[in-house]
DNA sequence: ATTATCTATAGATCTATAGATAATGC
DNA sequence: ATTATCTATAGATCTATAGATAATGC
């Protein structure tokens, strides 16, 4: 029952106009941001070239951010947000930790194909964010960890799970990214299958984990009967 | 019998001192940028910072490299390099592709501990370079295709299990320097048989391989009885 | 005499700020 | 009246080169 906003029209959280244009002018740093990172990797380019790209003022970036390397990082926690996002809805309605697990290594590898500059961005930068708090790091550890206790994997230790997982993940991004030549349609299945074998699953168990249907999530606005 | 240095003392190939002046600059150089890609990432530092590490003076820059690129593809390869020759030694004496596969990882890995500047160049930029001609990844690509021939690896594809080698081994020497608390001794080998038995090899014989002797190649010189 | 290295500097960026302009709130 | 954005610019880098100095070859 607050003052509620009038003319409503935009989706953006209740705030004045001047907020959301601040809003929108930080966001727009932030996607210019998002694009550099997953062509060039490091953010080696002006501020200029960002502003220009985002259609703003020079002047505003400090508005925003103090230092170029501020933006970098809100950048990547948007970027690891939107992929956290992701996994959460393509997770949800599993029960076991072990199929959770595999439905995130699945969703992850394809966003080479779904969300190309995600995984753009991952593949050049991934690596710092091996044991982040955000994105897949921490939802991994937490499946690793349960399907360990569960006896799901019985040949591994979390921490050392997770970093092969993070790390082949990235390896792999990186060959459908760079090497689109030598991958086929079943490659996200094939190498789930390997690492849940690896933790220690039998190989027909780990095959049959990897190969559950995912919920099809089109992002698209929701289309009524 | 070709005119024969005559003070030669030192080791370099028989070229004339001027050469011997030149190659020792460029190898300052390159040692230079080794080591500010070790600690720092991308080399995004001035080369007067370079030359001054290197104790050089600045202008001589240009006598060696075009651009400050250049240098540091050659500091890569020159890494690179130091890395495929440490491999070649230890594994020379091993006859079936899979433990030689295995001593690979494992020597890689020890990387951290033996060789911390090739380890941190690896771990900062070493994703570029899973497909490379130089270094593990033509050597591993070897190893496994052997390996998948000979029937010690059934259930991968040699490129595949070289995005899972090549990245995972990254996320492990990233964990290595980034999270030694999460480490214990024989990670190395635990590792190196997950991944052996995520291609196909039953458990057992994967411990087994995973665990073979490595040759004590310590790098001094030969002392003799 | 020749070649490599070093010192000094011009010109080209790039960052950060100051002051002016435009948008919103009341 | 307040807040955000934009334009213009001073000062601080940083690169690339020119010319001088030092080392080596003959």
């Amino acid at each position: 029952m607050s003052t509620a906003p009038q003319g409503a029209e935009t989706a953006s959280s209740g705030a004045s106009r001047h907020d959301r244009r601040r809003t929108r002018t930080r966001q727009a740093l932030i996607d210019a941001a998002r694009e550099f990172l997953a062509t060039r990797g490091n953010l080696d380019i002006s501020i200029q070239e960002i502003t220009d790209a985002a259609d703003v003022g020079f002047g505003s970036f400090y508005n925003h951010f103090p230092t170029k390397d501020d933006l970098l990082q809100a950048a990547i926690e948007d970027a690891l947000e939107e992929h956290a996002d992701m996994l959460d809805r393509h997770t949800a309605h599993f029960q076991d930790a072990a199929t959770v697990f595999a439905a995130s290594l699945r969703v992850t590898i394809r966003l080479a194909d779904s969300h190309p500059q995600i995984a753009g961005i991952l593949s050049r930068t991934g690596m710092r964010y091996l044991n982040s708090d955000r994105g897949l790091a921490p939802r991994a550890l937490r499946d690793i960890t349960r399907a360990v206790t569960d006896g799901q994997f019985d040949a591994t230790t979390p921490p050392l799970a997770l970093a092969i997982t993070g790390g082949s993940l990235l390896g792999l991004i990186h060959l459908r990214l760079e090497h689109p030549e030598l991958w086929t349609p079943d490659t996200p299945e094939r190498f789930t299958e390997q690492l849940l074998v690896g933790f220690g699953m039998p190989r027909g168990l780990a095959r049959a984990t990897a190969r559950k249907p995912l919920p099809d999530l089109t992002t698209g606005p929701i289309s009524g009967p």
